[in-house]
DNA sequence: ATATTGTTTAGAAAAATTATTAAGAATTAT
DNA sequence: ATAATTCTTAATAATTTTTCTAAACAATAT
């Protein structure tokens, strides 16, 4: 049940994003430097991201990496499932990726145990991942799970995808 | 967040266990029939569940595994500890093999965003499988996390131990 | 043009997981 | 005692996943 590296840097990289959140963009190496990530396994983990839509980037000088949604519209589950996959412990209870298991003696019954407790687990993660957002995530308070503030997003050319 | 075969295998070992609990033993090979699970991975597992004292074992004919304890005092989540380790995500929240992480720009802080989620995470984690004994869980209802019913232990000489 | 910085692909290295093997020891039945 | 059965132990092989690196390439600003 170990959250991997991967996931983990991908948050401590968007914890930089969402300080300098609408002001100045990164440079993968800034970003590595102030949370000792290697550089290489850095890159594409940002590149992930910014396929998924959440960050944004450009060549370049003065360019780098930014957060492109606002911080209040990005849930914590949400960056673990696009560098991890699926939060559920076993694919037969994953919302987003579901699938049969193949030589489960339950799986014809339809009443597997090991399914009934996993699910209650995959809730039980998703309800605290999806329960922060980024802002209450690098705000760091416990359990401060804030509603949305009114968003200003700032008008920004910065691609979306590709 | 994956459950680990190991794991997996485990539970629905014990799963057999229990419903032959007070009954008869179970050779290694008919759990493994039973449950679809390579006899010599099986092996490994279910003598890590005897070290741990969930399990007792005799050799030789009418021999084999036993559950020793009461499946009502047996907690999915102690299972899983044992053949996983942790249920923590990361190290610096697990209740049962804390360390302190190295490298984290936080680690001094004292005020860890991530450590914060993960905190969290792990509570809930281990609030589901340690609220399931494995009696409960063995009959499979969703969420039919009882309380501990009457104790009948039966007068067993198998070995606790080594 | 040139320096800077991101992009992409491939794949190497390391670690963890999953599984096997084989020699050995305990128990029961005869 | 002997043989058949079954667990015991340790070593290690195979596979998969995770983590990380390298190098050629493309875009941006000055």
């Amino acid at each position: 049940m170990r959250l991997s590296r991967k996931s983990e840097y991908g948050l401590r990289a968007l914890l930089e994003l969402t300080k300098a959140y609408d002001q100045v963009a990164l440079r993968r190496s800034d970003i590595a430097e102030a949370q000792h990530i290697p550089v290489g396994f850095l890159e594409t983990i940002l590149l992930e991201l910014k396929r998924a839509g959440i960050l944004g980037s450009r060549p370049g000088v003065q360019g780098g990496y930014r957060l492109i949604k606002p911080p209040e519209d990005v849930l914590v589950g949400q960056v673990i499932r696009i560098l991890d996959g699926p939060l559920a412990p076993i694919p037969c209870v994953s919302q987003t990726a579901y699938q049969t298991c193949q030589d489960c003696p339950y799986s014809e019954a339809r009443d597997c145990p090991i399914q009934n407790v996993m699910f209650d687990v995959r809730n039980a993660i998703a309800g605290v991942l999806d329960g922060y957002t980024l802002r209450a995530f690098s705000e760091r308070g416990r359990n401060r799970r804030v509603g949305k503030s009114p968003q200003h997003r700032g008008n920004n050319a910065w691609s979306r995808t590709q």
